[in-house]
RNA sequence: GCGCCUGUAGCUCAACUGGAUAGAGCACCGGCCUUCUAAGCCGGUGGUUGCAGGUUCGAGCCCUGCCAGGCGCGCCA
């Protein structure tokens, strides 16, 4: 709706000799201030040093808006343009809604950028714990945000099925094995603690046969690596399903080495004069690319550090033909950001291929105690525990409230209330009392069709809930480009809001306005309930009829 | 010691790339059910945006220096 405005400001800014001036159009805070506000004037004021209202009223002498898009416009403040925008384009966005439905919202790219999108990648060591959650909440918007403004999007998970932690599982797994069937057998240093193990080592004797205990280690240790990782990765599988994330992609460590493609990047990068010797170990140059200190490839002992196959594994990702590789990573891991970046830059990719979305630990607060999380012990909050205990739509939406990089207190009694606390029910509730209009009415919501009469709603109710929806493709595309769900949170809180309101000072079914007034409702109903399930649904949340 | 992140109402957080009078929720106080869901609505109390400077028409946002908290700084992953 303010494409036709943004484009000729810009026409009046290059006649300013300022073409491609980033100027700002907002919806002001202040409604007295306009339909839209620009702060084109001051910009152009501040460049020529000149006196910004003076500006602003010699672009408005510029400006030729159609009366069909602006009723009027006028200088305020220290210089802002205020515009009012003609009635009939609040009826056409309005149109717009309910011709466009559950596509409302998307926008299409100018570019359109095949993105790479990677999140979770836990290790095959233990169950998903509530960090994971948020990492996959925050990675699968994140997703949805680009396909929404139409990007493609490949969603992808990298397993660490060949380092050390691994090692570490079977030897534990074995371990476990050995004492379930009554040997002696101890978890080794590092290893994993967990309930968990045990149970997989009666479920290895089980199928196995109880023989299994009493093989040679090096077998035994060999076939509980596999067997181990095969059940982690089912069980992580399982939680992310029942969290309703799905992975187009999922790439494996070991396939990486398998192909190959490990020691291609050593081979690439030392071709590329990247590398040099030193101290019997192989380094790589990151330092001449923003890097802190140069990184070891190869140590002194032969072995690779771990950043080699993360180096292959973004190789292949540029060599798949993305874009952009994204990767939402733990904020533990900050520090390892620019030696990636160094080394995707010194191969020449473009500066924006790679970005990083980092996600903040997460607190679990029961009954206002923090409940401690402890690896190690193998005592932590499972994401499978959590969605169980307080649902899939109530774990997103929390996870989703904040920004990835602030930490996060998940308050679970919060999440289980069944009042307007409890921000995921109250906008959820907006949506099921829209929704109970229509059965008042005992319409089919879709059904309801025809041209919005603005004349027919008179409520201030009325015309700040049409207001409201109109900005949706805004905040979905600025969430976008600023790779922050939170947005859609924020926005869905203040719609559910507004909504509320209207429900509660305006009637549709049977409006004292009458007949007129009770079809324009409906349609605005009609396309408020539309709003609220695409948001909800990009953030992966339900949106119930009836609560 | 160095780097990154964070610091906004009693608590949890927003604030549209530097804009107009810094906003929500919770908590607290006071109202509202003959009404499509009171699982809701309306109003009120509450702020030196950690501190001190700087940049400019304008700073919560940018710069500098402090203070506090978190994370990281390995030939671990």
């Amino acid at each position: 709706m303010t494409d036709a405005i943004r484009t000729e400001l810009e026409r009046v800014a290059a006649g300013f000799g300022a073409d491609g001036l980033e100027f700002v159009l907002e919806r002001p805070r202040d409604a007295g201030h306009g339909d839209l506000a620009t702060n084109l004037a001051m910009l152009l004021a501040r460049r020529d040093r000149t006196n910004p209202r003076e500006m602003a009223a010699r672009v408005i002498g510029e400006l030729r808006f159609s009366p069909t898009v602006v009723s009027r416009t006028e200088v305020a403040g220290p210089g802002f343009i205020n515009i009012w925008l003609a009635e009939n384009q609040l009826t056409g966005a309005i149109a717009e809604i309910l011709e466009r439905g559950k596509s409302y919202g998307r926008t299409a790219a100018a570019g359109s950028l095949k993105v790479n999108l990677e999140f979770v990648s836990a290790n095959p060591t233990g169950p998903l714990h509530v960090g994971h959650g948020r990492g996959a909440a925050l990675g699968d918007a994140i997703a949805s945000l680009y396909e929404w403004t139409g990007h493609t999007v490949t969603r992808e998970f990298y397993i660490n099925d060949a380092g050390v932690q691994v090692d570490r599982l079977a030897a534990s797994l074995w371990a476990r094995i050995k004492q379930e069937a009554g040997l002696q057998a101890d978890i080794p240093e590092g290893g994993y603690h967990g309930e968990y193990l045990r149970e997989n080592a009666r479920q290895v004797l089980a199928s196995e046969g109880s023989g299994f205990a009493r093989l040679p280690d090096d077998e035994g240790l060999r076939r509980s690596r596999a067997l181990g990782i095969r059940m982690q990765r089912e069980e992580q599988d399982r939680d992310l399903a029942d969290f309703g994330v799905r992975f187009d992609v999922m790439s494996s460590e070991q396939a990486i080495y398998d192909a190959g493609r490990v020691e291609h990047a050593i081979a690439l990068l030392g071709e590329r004069g990247l590398t040099y010797e030193a101290e019997g170990a192989l380094w790589l140059r990151t330092t001449q690319f923003g890097d802190d200190k140069d990184r070891v490839l190869r140590k002194s002992d032969g072995s690779l550090t771990y950043l080699v196959p993360d180096i292959a594994y973004h190789i292949d990702k540029h060599d798949r033909g993305f874009d952009r590789a994204i990767d939402v990573w733990g904020a533990d891991h900050h520090g390892y950001i620019p030696r990636m970046r160094a080394v995707l830059v010194a191969l020449g990719y473009a500066p924006d291929f790679f970005g990083v979305e980092l996600v903040q630990l997460v607190k679990v607060l029961r009954e206002g105690e923090e409940v401690k999380m402890s690896k190690r012990s193998g005592e932590f909050v499972t994401l499978h525990n959590l969605v169980n205990e307080v649902g899939v739509d109530a774990a997103r939406y929390f996870f989703l409230a904040r920004k990835g990089a602030s930490p996060l207190d998940f308050d679970v009694e919060l999440a289980k209330k069944q009042t307007d606390e409890n921000p995921v029910f109250y906008v959820q509730m907006a949506h099921a009392r829209l929704s109970g209009i229509f059965r008042t009415a005992e319409r089919d919501p879709d059904a309801v069709e025809g041209e919005l009469d603005l004349a027919a709603l008179p409520a201030p109710q009325d015309s700040e809930l049409l207001k409201t929806l109109v900005t949706f493709p805004e905040a979905v595309a600025r969430a976008a480009r600023e790779r922050e769900p939170h947005r859609i949170t924020v926005f869905l809180h203040e719609l559910a809001t507004v909504v509320h309101g209207w429900y509660h000072h305006t009637r549709a079914v049977g409006a004292p306005e009458g007949p007129d007034t009770e079809r324009a409702r409906l349609l605005l109903a009609r396309a408020a309930r539309t709003v609220l399930a695409n948001g909800l649904t990009l953030l992966g949340i339900t949106t119930p009829d009836r609560m």
